[in-house]
DNA sequence: ATATTGGTGGGGAAAAGTGGGGAATTGTGG
DNA sequence: CCACAATTCCCCACTTTTCCCCACCAATAT
């Protein structure tokens, strides 16, 4: 069925919590447990992945070799800054410290849906991440999708 | 089945609302559950697919790598304006605000069919844009379509 | 003329977002 | 092992937004 999509922007609490827009709450399902995964994006955001997703990435990388020394860097700035997160009863999780600093969140979110995981930012340094992309939406969406 | 074609003029009222025509109501399948997926277009412009035909275009996307920052990008770009739009018991739907902005959109929308999909214009958007090609119809078939 | 379908507008109930207090848990230092 | 501090978790409460339903008017068909 479908996945994460839409965007909002939110507040991030004094205890560092921000709410899950209802929209992509419901695109949970059970075996999700409420759980994300939260992981450190390629991009400067977070990314958060529903526990039955992230089990499939977990599997990928448990199958890499340790003896490859680029493998064990990759598992370490993938994992440690990665962690589990459960929604609490208002729909809300807890943004990891490490992450926030990362990604420079500080009181507001950008959230935004990305089919199979959720991307928080801070919303000015996505409007710059994304400013020039945006200009040649037409030529990204052909390169990638293939066309003439 | 045919698909959409034909074009009405109608309000938006003051909660973001646009009634779908009668004559496109009726192309919608018991599977695409009264909803539509709307996304920014290419041109100045909403797009809004059928459920059913939506989740196609879904799964090429999903099928993108997200080791590609071109991919990334354009997931971002493409998803972070999607948003499921249900029909009401009175056969509208509330068009997205970030939407309405990307394409101008106030008071009254210009809606178009397309076959496969619905297209939301501001209609003086519209009229500037179709004006130069309507006078080169001809050509344009030719170019597009094939022929001497 | 009347019934039916199609478009438009608005009010009230329900859901969603936000903030904070206090109990339980964890971690640290004596 | 215990005391204390800090953090986390679990409710409760308030405000805002969304959504569902009813009502009205116009146009068309019977």
């Amino acid at each position: 069925m479908g996945g994460f999509k839409g965007q909002a922007t939110y507040s991030v609490d004094s205890k560092g919590r921000a709410a899950i827009p209802a929209k992509m709450r419901h695109v949970l399902r059970p075996e999700d447990q409420k759980t994300f995964t939260t992981v450190r994006g390629f991009d400067q955001c977070i990314l958060a992945y529903p526990l039955s997703i992230w089990s499939k990435q977990e599997a990928d990388i448990s199958a890499l070799s340790i003896y490859n020394p680029d493998n064990r860097d990759f598992i370490r700035l993938m994992l440690s800054q990665a962690e589990d997160v459960t929604m609490d009863s208002q729909g809300r999780i807890m943004l990891p410290k490490p992450l926030m600093d990362f990604a420079k969140i500080k009181d507001r979110v950008l959230i935004i849906g990305a089919l199979r995981w959720i991307e928080f930012w801070d919303p000015s340094t996505f409007e710059s991440h994304i400013a020039k992309r945006e200009a040649d939406f037409q030529d990204l969406a052909r390169k990638v999708m293939g066309g003439p």
